[in-house]
DNA sequence: GACCAGGCACATC
DNA sequence: GATGTGCATGGT
């Protein structure tokens, strides 16, 4: 059993590699521009994500400091096409806030910080899941974390490694506990689940066609 | 015009 | 501890 879940996200990720290669991701210019991403995201399109963050370059206030510098309703107004804006604006606010409490806006003392240790100040921020705590630290920090979003849970239950609802823990302590921990494959695992995804799981008929069908579980 | 999208916090039971 | 609800835009 756990040999054969073993072989399955390995098989799963060598079959998604070998058809797309490296992602290179996360989709943004800087680890700023990572960490607003990650909460820009939550429930949302990455189309209109890109729209708001387009909103901050052009008025180029894309850093701690002038972010913590707006007020709230003025960034909620720039943030506005990535929708929630109310609540993102209070979060992201939040999370400037402690980026520059705590680490100076400087994002070297957050790498010298232990993996574990780190989650646990980033998910102790109003606003900051672990969705969006993980993303953070593989993404922007550079830690091996495996991230979980609703593309994985849909990957990895239609092939039967975990129901549609699974919990955020236990289907991130799967991937950790048969992979070994490793910025590289994390990073590009999780991209290329969601790769696959906008591709191929919209709709359930379009999985015939995805480069997962018949993948080799044995 | 529905329905959905790379969550999260908070209320209520 | 589990379940329900508000938050809001833009694309398909």
């Amino acid at each position: 059993m756990m040999r054969e879940t073993k072989n399955a996200l390995e098989g799963i990720y060598a079959r998604l590699y070998h058809h797309y290669g490296p992602q290179s991701w996360w989709p943004a210019e800087s680890a700023f521009e990572v960490m607003v991403g990650a909460i820009l995201t939550q429930n949302t399109n990455w189309l209109n994500v890109e729209k708001a963050i387009a909103n901050l370059k052009q008025e180029d206030v894309l850093s701690a400091a002038k972010l913590h510098d707006l007020s709230e309703d003025q960034l909620a107004v720039l943030i506005k096409p990535a929708g929630f804006f109310n609540v993102k604006a209070k979060r992201l606010k939040n999370y400037i806030s402690f980026y520059l409490s705590e680490f100076q806006g400087d994002i070297q003392k957050m790498v010298i910080v232990d993996t574990l240790e780190l989650r646990q100040k980033l998910l102790n921020v109003n606003g900051v899941g672990p969705e969006t705590a993980d993303s953070i630290l593989l993404y922007a920090v550079g830690k091996p974390i495996f991230v979980i979003d609703a593309y994985t849970r849909r990957v990895l239950s239609r092939h039967g490694l975990c129901h549609r609802h699974v919990d955020y823990q236990e289907l991130q302590d799967l991937f950790m506990r048969y992979l070994e921990p490793d910025k590289i494959s994390f990073n590009e695992y999780h991209a290329l689940i969601v790769r696959v995804c906008k591709d191929y799981c919209k709709v359930k008929a379009q999985c015939e066609h995805c480069p997962l069908e018949g993948v080799n579980y044995g």
